[in-house]
DNA sequence: AAGGGTGCCAACCGCGTTTAG
DNA sequence: GCTAAACGCGGTTGGCACCCT
């Protein structure tokens, strides 16, 4: 083999660009049908004209359940203006923090509004971290989570506007710090611990494991919302909203396309509880939904 | 109303890391 | 231990929507 990386794909065999309702139907049936072992395989398995990665990308950054989707509220964003001040650039470590949300969103939110916000005289997000944070605390040589304590810590003392605020808003006492920097600590490493990116995969992949990590995400979301953020409790994630009102095969079309999430998830329908028969009707909803129903083995691909 | 400028976001690209053989 | 494949992350970009003139 040749120098450098092999392309993940032939660019020439793969259908690039947004993606339509049926790819989104047809991706979300086969995860939902066989989980996603291996992203490489899936489009040919699933029978996509796709790129593995962008498979991945599709799924994470939108067809997952638990994405939240929508505005940042204000309490977002200050969270990761704050999370930005401690771990730099580092998008999932962040959106960890954000439940629902994506680093690919959280990254956007970033670039076109929080990075202008803070200060325009302020060094840029890409000059990794803030320069208050590297110089008394080398991530490379620490466990980032001791970092995060660390910096919580020290939160209060640091006295650059864009902390001073995020202080005034968060926090009132150091008491309250060191118990916000403990319970992210503990957050981190559950997080770290259980593949919480995975917590779709997860489910797929063992349907007696209902959402493993739904205590876990309530733990989490716990915290942050009533603790670090207030009055956010509710709609932190936006999970498959019941959806009783639509039957199969009436879809809509708005504005000349079919929004699948406006339709089928961002519905206007009260915040559902969490509990598995949600998820388990959404699953069949959209099974119902999709025309690869069942998937026809053609030689060793299915179509 | 039309055209240009700007902002936003979904998706792509490429590199570093992890995993499997 | 080495190598290649696969994954995951962060940076970048294309294109659409909106705003302004």
């Amino acid at each position: 083999m040749g120098k450098g990386r092999a392309p993940c794909c032939d660019k020439s065999k793969v259908k690039r660009g947004p993606w339509s309702p049926q790819e989104d139907l047809t991706l979300i049936t086969f995860i939902q049908k066989h989980g996603h072992h291996n992203w490489r395989s899936l489009p040919k398995l699933a029978g996509l004209m796709r790129c593995g990665k962008s498979c991945r990308l599709r799924w994470i950054n939108y067809l997952r359940p638990d994405v939240k989707r929508g505005n940042f509220t204000k309490e977002e964003e200050d969270a990761i203006i704050h999370f930005h001040q401690t771990l730099g650039n580092k998008w999932s470590k962040i959106a960890s923090f954000l439940p629902g949300r994506t680093d690919n969103e959280i990254k956007n939110v970033w670039n076109t509004h929080l990075k202008k916000r803070i200060s325009p005289n302020s060094s840029p997000s890409s000059s990794s971290s803030s320069s208050s944070i590297s110089c008394t605390h080398d991530q490379t040589d620490h466990d980032k989570n001791c970092a995060i304590v660390h910096e919580e810590e020290n939160y209060e003392s640091r006295d650059s506007p864009s902390s001073s605020h995020l202080h005034d808003k968060c926090m009132d006492t150091k008491q309250e710090l060191c118990e916000e920097a403990n319970e992210l600590h503990e957050i981190q490493l559950l997080l770290d611990h259980d593949d919480s990116d995975d917590i779709t995969s997860a489910y797929l992949q063992n349907k007696e494991m209902l959402f493993p990590l739904d205590s876990l995400l309530h733990h989490h979301e716990a915290h942050i919302s009533t603790e670090l953020f207030q009055n956010t409790s509710e709609d932190l994630v936006t999970k498959p909203q019941s959806f009783d009102h639509l039957q199969p095969c009436e879809f809509e079309e708005i504005n000349g396309e079919f929004d699948l999430w406006t339709q089928l998830v961002e519905s206007n329908s009260p915040v559902p509880s969490h509990n598995n028969e949600e998820y388990k009707e959404w699953f069949n909803f959209m099974d119902n939904q999709t025309y690869l129903d069942d998937f026809t083995l053609v030689g060793d691909v299915c179509l």
